[in-house]
DNA sequence: TCGTGATGGTTGTATTTGTAACTATCAAGC
DNA sequence: GCTTGATAGTTACAAATACAACCATCACGA
């Protein structure tokens, strides 16, 4: 009988690793704000790449256009992003923080690299074999650069 | 300024990847047939365990129990799953499949191993190495067994 | 300047999910 | 026997999500 053996299951093991992660992530930085998942990597995004469109937030952080429009919204609405209209192309819009946005962000984002060099010591694993191993899983996987569809949390 | 870069950020990275893996092999199996993401762990959980609870499969999979709960019910509908209330201890039931869930979860195995195979050929990577640095994450975040908490997808 | 098709972004709707509250049962102490 | 509190599992309801359809604008060619 073809027996997976559930433990030893890429999938399977990836799957529950990611979902570990990711709500001990979310219960970091819902402990100062309560932002879902898109929203966080919005904000992130925006804080990363300054000034920027909706699009390429998509793009960069592997979120659906509708997520993203959602979330740019939400945070529109806490006042922590801003709306300009492309005054040449008069279909997209510049998004940026504000200041409250990026006072937000700076308060949460060291507890985020708290949290993963913590994880990382923890591994007690060399940091670019596994930065390495993520290459590599991620242009098996095509997941190479900022091109493709959107995922979920 | 602690700047996260998204794309060097070990939580995004591993959500993104498993994220991927975990559409794609969804894919696979949704040739054979259409069954959800908890549908699916619910029953590889159950195939391996052997006549097991609702708590262990949550533990195991890393699955919330509300989605073990309707898992559980859409499987059983299907009569794939059977119930039979603990005698023991009557609130709670032991679940195993039935002959026809064991045939199917039979049929669709090869092809998830084969999907597996696939994806460690692609990423021409020791698979010792990869098993290696999933036992060490399972480790840091204490996944080691059956019995942690209920969680999510 | 009028189509035609692409692009940036939003919204409607059906489904899935998470949270919390619930039922039923058990176990321990009194 | 009664509390009181824990545990197994379900369910109600609100929130988040996917998918497709949509609006507005642009770019290009006839």
């Amino acid at each position: 009988m073809a027996d997976i053996q559930l433990e030893r299951f890429l999938p399977y093991r990836l799957a529950r690793i990611a979902t570990a992660i990711s709500l001990d992530l979310r219960r970091t930085y819902n402990q100062r704000h309560r932002l879902t998942v898109p929203e966080w990597r919005t904000l992130a995004t925006i804080a990363q790449l300054g000034e920027t469109t909706a699009g390429r937030i998509g793009a960069h952080a592997m979120l659906h256009k509708t997520k993203v429009s959602r979330a740019v919204a939400a945070l529109e609405a806490r006042r922590w992003v801003q709306r300009r209209r492309n005054p040449e192309d008069r279909r997209g819009e510049f998004l940026d923080l504000t200041a409250v946005g990026r006072r937000a962000f700076d308060e949460m984002a060291p507890d985020m690299l708290r949290y993963q060099s913590a994880l990382l010591a923890r591994l007690n694993y060399s940091p670019e074999a596994l930065e390495e191993l993520l290459d590599v899983l991620e242009t098996a996987l095509d997941l190479g650069d900022t091109s493709a569809e959107g995922l979920s949390a």
